[in-house]
DNA sequence: AAAAGCAGCAACCGCTTCGAA
DNA sequence: TTTCGAAGCGGTTGCTGCTTT
């Protein structure tokens, strides 16, 4: 936060509607190579006449490298009536739950599917709640023991739950994202490697063996623990799914997100830069001196 | 074959929160 | 402490393509 005075623009007309290949390959180009920083000077610096907060959103929901498209699996449905459950319209942290999913796609797809579906079968729950009240008075739908089925008909409380503090993982291949969400096959993928590192690629709940680190109290690194100001206890282990032995940071990523872990403690703590040039454990297909950014 | 209706999704809008000056 | 600008968030709108009549 907290942009610069000066780098105030001048009004210009922005652009409203759809973007074009054209807009989206500007954008990409521009925040891959020198990260987003103040979102106001994005559109100026890449030549885009829209404003900050549309390349913002269109970066979010996307163009950022990582996410997910096409249909939600069972398990990602699964969670996402867990956590709306939980937490009501909070998609921005439902969304931490789901990898590689928007805000903006859970909340479509609650709004134009799900809501319908928790609607429709509340009624049917409903209907059978009455026909068993009506027949059976020992009947106590609500005290039953657990239903392990959602509202929607799916086991949910044992699969869904598990969910809660621990990572997702699809195991509907049809969903399920590829290991590389760069053009081309996986052998190329190193290719497409950006030079800047982004937070949300290291979303939450997806790093292994944080829960630990996090209840202990170790592992917390400032800016004043990380490696560079020499601190020869700092380690990165958790960071070893970036170490790209196959050359494919999508796929290390995702077998990343496979393990569960603290998402706050994560997010709050690896926000600096500097605390990425954190030596062999890190993305070794980066120049750590050179080429990282982190944002 | 054309028009109407509908659903899905991308993008916009406005409010709130946060942080720097 | 106040002010102001940027970012974040959730609700809403509008476009597009598909289905139905």
């Amino acid at each position: 936060m907290g942009c610069k005075s000066s780098e105030k623009p001048i009004k210009p007309k922005h652009r409203k509607g759809l973007w074009s290949p054209e807009e989206d390959q500007r954008l990409r180009n521009y925040v891959l190579k020198h990260g987003h920083g103040c979102w106001s000077s994005v559109p100026k610096n890449a030549g885009l006449q829209r404003n900050g907060k549309s390349c913002r959103l269109r970066w979010i929901n996307y163009l950022r490298p990582g996410l997910k498209r096409g249909m939600f699996c069972k398990e990602e449905e699964d969670t996402i009536l867990t956590f709306h459950r939980m937490l009501g319209n909070k998609w921005s942290q439902i969304a931490q739950h789901l990898p590689g999913r928007t805000d903006n796609e859970i909340k479509n797809y609650w709004h134009s599917y799900m809501k319908k579906k928790v609607a429709k079968a509340e009624e049917m729950k409903a209907h059978i709640k009455t026909q068993y009240t009506s027949s059976s008075s020992d009947i106590n739908m609500d005290s039953s023991p657990s239903p392990k089925m959602s509202a929607i008909g799916v086991p949910i409380y044992n699969s869904v739950l598990g969910h809660v503090g621990k990572s997702l993982k699809c195991t509907d291949q049809e969903s399920v994202p590829q290991t590389c969400d760069f053009p081309g096959d996986q052998a190329n993928c190193s290719n497409f490697l950006p030079k800047v590192l982004f937070a949300e690629w290291l979303s939450l709940d997806h790093v292994h063996g944080w829960n630990n680190i996090a209840d202990s109290g170790e592992g917390l690194i400032s800016r004043s623990d990380a490696p560079n100001s020499h601190n020869p206890n700092f380690q990165f282990t958790p960071m070893h799914g970036f170490s790209s032995n196959d050359g494919t940071y999508g796929g290390q990523f995702h077998n990343v997100q496979s393990h569960a872990s603290s998402t706050e403690m994560f997010n709050s703590q690896f926000k600096f830069e500097d605390q990425f040039i954190s030596g062999d454990d890190v993305c070794r297909d980066f120049n750590m001196n050179n080429d990282v950014m982190y944002i």
